[in-house]
DNA sequence: TCTGGCGCTTACCAAAAGGTGCATACTTGT
DNA sequence: ACAAGTATGCACCTTTTGGTAAGCGCCAGA
């Protein structure tokens, strides 16, 4: 029963600053993953961010590929978490707009960075996508 | 000063950084979340991001509730898509490990303000799951 | 009048994601 | 001898996720 587990830990140069034990979460981002996951709502997050206010017209088309039904689900889970904030402006044609919360402005900057770490790895990351799909024929 | 975000008090646009057009990628964060995508592995790059070197059933203890289908996917997807280095000593129990390259690092990186994130905003986080699963028997 | 846009809902389905459990080849501890 | 651990693979199956398509009430423009 003893300890096999040598870790001869050599001093990590960055990225350490995860608190070990959080009620319910593995670590920090354990909480924000489970906050943000779905397809969209980081996409939507940071789209509202950059944009302000947004009406659910404008989002549904700066979102690419996004369906109606896919948007709004996303919309009211990040709403009700809330993340963004619905206003309706109870007019004829409908008119209704989507804008973040603090809390959703706090967490929308915190995926800048991996925002930039797409752009600055465009490159790598496509390189491995055109690999994903050319390796095979029907797997994945 | 490294900081890109102007947190000013609101109805003024902080977070924008997003290059209109990449190719293939509706921006930067696109193309990271299509990299990161699945259940586990920011939670495997953070991990390996603090640990160093760490060995296959390490990692599995580490990343809690991971089945091993689960794991060895995500680290095999992880390792084409050139974030993780397997490193296998030919031994005779196995012995294997995983550690992050140049780019997995860099990645991993990107991802500790999601992390402080959650840990700054656990309790808000908490809430929110707590009514995620009080408010219905069946939706969701 | 017909069409189209707005914001949103619902029903129905296909695909993907993920879980369970068994198997392997070999070794070490009991 | 036997259980257990090591790193994986594989088959089977359930759950979750996401997409399609249709439609609704209302109003403006052709």
């Amino acid at each position: 029963m003893s300890d096999p587990i040598v870790n001869s830990a050599q001093t990590s140069p960055s990225v350490q600053s995860c608190t070990p034990t959080l009620p319910g979460f593995t670590c920090g981002l354990d909480a924000t993953l489970r906050v943000i996951a779905g397809k969209w709502k980081p996409l939507i997050l940071y789209f509202l961010a950059q944009g302000g206010p947004t009406r659910y017209g404008e989002l549904r088309r700066a979102v690419r590929d996004v369906s109606d039904k896919m948007l709004i689900q996303q919309l009211k889970e990040l709403e009700a978490d809330g993340l963004v904030k619905r206003t309706d402006y109870k007019e004829v044609p409908p008119r209704v707009d989507y804008s973040l919360t603090p809390l959703g402005r706090s967490l929308a900057e915190a995926l800048v960075p991996l925002c930039s770490w797409g752009e600055t790895h465009v490159a790598e990351v496509s390189r491995v996508f055109a690999q994903r799909d050319t390796s095979n024929t029907g797997a994945r």
